[in-house]
DNA sequence: ATTCGTTTTTTTTTT
DNA sequence: AAAAACGAAT
């Protein structure tokens, strides 16, 4: 038996279903640990091994590298094969790929290259300034949003509608600013899916082409599509083609990056009619972890709806412990970590969850000082790094040196007695005479005209220099000859970002290898569409797709440490998840709208259904968060799970929203953290009501600290919900 | 032009 | 708390 007949011997008879589904368009909606990569990486190669489809005829999309890798991964464990040839990537990944190969029809350099979220940014700052808009009215961040948001539900400027000035006017900066990136040959990020969607829309010999190529299209996480990916995928399908979206609505949790869930109801009314296949065993987690997580998601509404279980028993209950700080709270959870690897259990199988990166700080600090290995995934990532982001500048303008966003980042950096006068003259030359900053440096006039000659002789001298090079050498050469590696030598704090560019050479050496690996097995191949890509414009656009998701001491076996969307599509035999609390899990940023809460919920639901064993939740009643501390209330999801599946480690306070006292029941012994003793607390009582406002008339229902310290707890009902107040700094009116 | 010190602003999640 | 923006002194 070979490894895909016991792979498929494996299956139960839902997934056996979806892995063998004749030639039809389905979905499958698949719950949380349902082993839904097992059955696309399946359903895969049974495709190819029983010779229906061939593998460059297979397009397979999903949402993170990580899980493109995984899919590889698994595949080439099925099946003896090679890869090459095989679309296997992510939306943006993929489309880059499209438009590197189709420049010209995408009416593009061939050395196009990507910006990220910040490079975005400062380019729309800087068109904002040239444009002379008022950036008060107009910020940066929300034009940005504005911009990508439309790109995103694919429109263009003439097709947003615009009734008022204000619209109307960003409108205007939205033009302004794609023809500043047609300009400098640039391209963002929901530019990338755009642009590869509108040369697929108005070519139609190529649009054949691909169709008839791709026999099979997967889709993973389809429910994180949006509006512009799902007309891609519509686009790239004839009606031959076999369409099968994976995905569980359940676990949408990007629509802030415009994912639409309603996509799966689409798709499967335009492509599954009846072709619907539920995957509802989990073989993930024991009974009390599920169940708490089927009680949690069961108050959203607008599910397509499934029945997740389990035949793994119900396992150990969901442990809650109530820190009194994030210290504390981070202590908890370090003395857990340390007694769990006593008991034997490996690092890598235990995960620390969180909301929000700059949660990660503290556990980091505890996790170092106990010295227990950790790694953690995303926050500021590798090729985010300043100097990084330097160097690759440097890179981008070798490449193409009409990229104003890396001109201006490295025009002046190291100094080089460039000053801000001197950039917006530039900018003024640039503009009148329409080209980038890079045109305007030979018109140049003022004093600061022969400084920008001698930097852009640097850069034709290092493009000069480094034409021959093999890619490693490259990047060497440039951050040795523009100054960087100097500039960093002479900051005594710079040995880090020293380390971090010797770094970067490390990583166009394993960037070269791994690409040139694939070079030489596709060479065999005759695939007439294959990428011409100069090797730093691969290593350009792999630093801007891949963000450096693994660079950090890869290999070892540490603690992980990651905001719950990175989490997303993992697994770990222990999670703790950190900070339940109101305003930080839910986000205070999403509690305005009830679409908020209920995608908070889901991340919740995500967050507890990675967990295999063991699930820890763990809430702080003060955090420091944001420059000062904040004392927070218990975040509403817990309330939402079933006492039977949960045990609180710390006396457990309930705060009845409706009456007026907080009882404290003691079912577990006291930690020593609520030690109530008659004090001080400025004249006010528990139950006591008040009137603030703001926020109108509430009701204490707890009381912390004393004297000027006292806080107080006060339930402002339905509108504002329980807020802490100081009670020396807040304006209470009693009666 | 650059540096250094002060003030203000901004804080979610990511390809 | 940290970054960015601003302003004054060098």
């Amino acid at each position: 038996m070979n490894s895909l007949e016991k792979q498929m011997a494996s299956l139960n008879s839902a997934q056996l279903q979806a892995v063998t589904l004749p030639p039809q368009s389905a979905l499958i909606l698949a719950g949380a640990g349902s082993g839904k990569t097992s059955v696309l990486t399946t359903r895969m190669a049974w495709l190819i091994s029983t010779g229906q489809t061939r593998t460059q005829s297979i397009l397979a999309v999903t949402f993170t590298n990580k899980a493109a890798k995984e899919m590889m991964t698994r595949l080439s464990a099925l099946l003896p094969m090679n890869t090459r040839g095989m679309w296997v990537g992510t939306f943006h990944g993929l489309c880059n790929r499209f438009l590197r190969a189709h420049h010209r029809e995408a009416n593009l350099p061939a050395t196009f290259q990507i910006l990220d979220t910040q490079d975005q940014l400062s380019a729309i700052k800087r068109l904002l300034k040239s444009m002379q808009v008022d950036t008060e009215k107009f910020q940066p961040k929300q034009v940005q949003n504005f911009i990508n948001g439309s790109k995103e539900d694919g429109l263009r400027p003439a097709d947003v509608e615009a009734n008022d000035y204000f619209y109307k006017k960003l409108v205007e900066i939205y033009t302004a600013y794609d023809a500043q990136c047609q300009r400098e040959g640039v391209v963002d990020f929901p530019e990338l899916l755009l642009r590869a969607y509108e040369v697929l829309k108005a070519n139609e010999a190529l649009r054949m082409h691909y169709q008839t190529r791709f026999t099979h299209v997967l889709v993973d996480e389809f429910q994180d599509t949006n509006t512009l990916q799902y007309a891609w995928l519509k686009l790239i399908a004839s009606p031959q083609t076999v369409m099968m979206a994976v995905g569980d609505d359940d676990q949408s949790i990007y629509a802030f990056r415009g994912a639409k869930v309603e996509n799966m109801r689409l798709f499967e009314r335009e492509f599954a009619q009846h072709n619907v296949i539920k995957l509802e065993q989990n073989y993930r987690s024991y009974g009390h972890i599920l169940n708490a997580a089927n009680a949690l998601i069961s108050q959203n509404n607008n599910r397509l709806g499934k029945n997740l279980w389990t035949d793994r028993g119900e396992g150990e209950p969901i442990r809650i412990y109530e820190a009194t700080s994030d210290y504390a709270e981070a202590d908890f959870v370090i003395e857990e970590i340390k007694a769990q690897i006593n008991e034997g259990a490996v690092r890598r199988d235990i995960a620390v969850l969180y909301r929000a990166n700059a949660q990660s700080r503290v556990i980091e600090h505890a996790l170092f000082n106990a010295g227990v290995p950790y790694r953690v995934y995303g926050g500021l990532r590798f090729f985010e790094r300043a100097e990084i982001k330097h160097a690759l500048a440097y890179l981008r303008l070798i490449d193409n040196p009409h990229d104003d966003t890396a001109f201006m980042r490295v025009v002046n950096f190291p100094t080089r007695g460039i000053g801000a006068r001197t950039i917006e003259q530039l900018q003024d030359t640039a503009k009148s005479l329409n080209s980038s900053l890079w045109g305007a440096v030979q018109h140049a006039s003022g004093s600061g005209a022969a400084k920008l000659l001698a930097f852009a002789q640097m850069i034709d001298g290092l493009r000069f220099d480094t034409q021959h090079l093999p890619l490693p050498e490259l990047v060497d050469h440039v951050t040795a000859h523009s100054g960087l590696i100097a500039h960093y030598k002479a900051d005594r704090e710079g040995a880090d970002r020293l380390e971090n560019l010797s770094e970067l050479i490390n990583a166009a050496a394993a960037f070269v290898q791994v690409e040139g690996h694939k070079d030489s097995t596709t060479a065999s191949e005759t695939d007439e569409d294959d990428t011409m890509m100069t090797p730093l414009a691969g290593f350009l656009s792999h630093a801007a797709l891949e963000a450096g998701d693994n660079q950090a001491q890869a290999g070892q076996d540490a603690v992980q440490l990651m905001t719950v969307h990175a989490a997303k599509g993992l697994e770990f035999n222990t999670v703790f998840i950190l900070g339940l609390e109101e305003g930080l899990f839910p986000h205070e940023n999403s509690l305005s709208d009830a679409d908020g809460v209920q995608e908070e919920r889901r991340l919740m639901y995500v967050a507890i259904t990675r967990a295999r064993v063991r699930l820890y939740m763990t809430l702080a009643q003060q955090r420091m968060l944001h420059g000062q501390t904040r004392y927070g209330i218990k975040s509403r999801f817990l309330d939402e799970l079933s006492d039977d599946d949960v045990k609180w480690l710390t006396p457990r306070v309930r705060y009845d929203a409706w009456s007026n006292t907080a009882k404290a029941t003691e079912d577990t012994p006291s930690f020593g953290t609520f030690k109530e003793s008659k004090k001080d607390t400025l004249g006010y009582r528990v139950g006591q009501s008040v009137s603030h406002a703001k926020f109108g008339d509430g009701v204490i229902v707890k009381l912390e600290g004393s004297g000027e310290d006292t806080r107080a707890y006060i339930n402002f009902g339905a509108g504002f919900g329980i807020k802490c107040l100081a009670l020396n700094i807040a304006k209470l009116e009693t009666h």
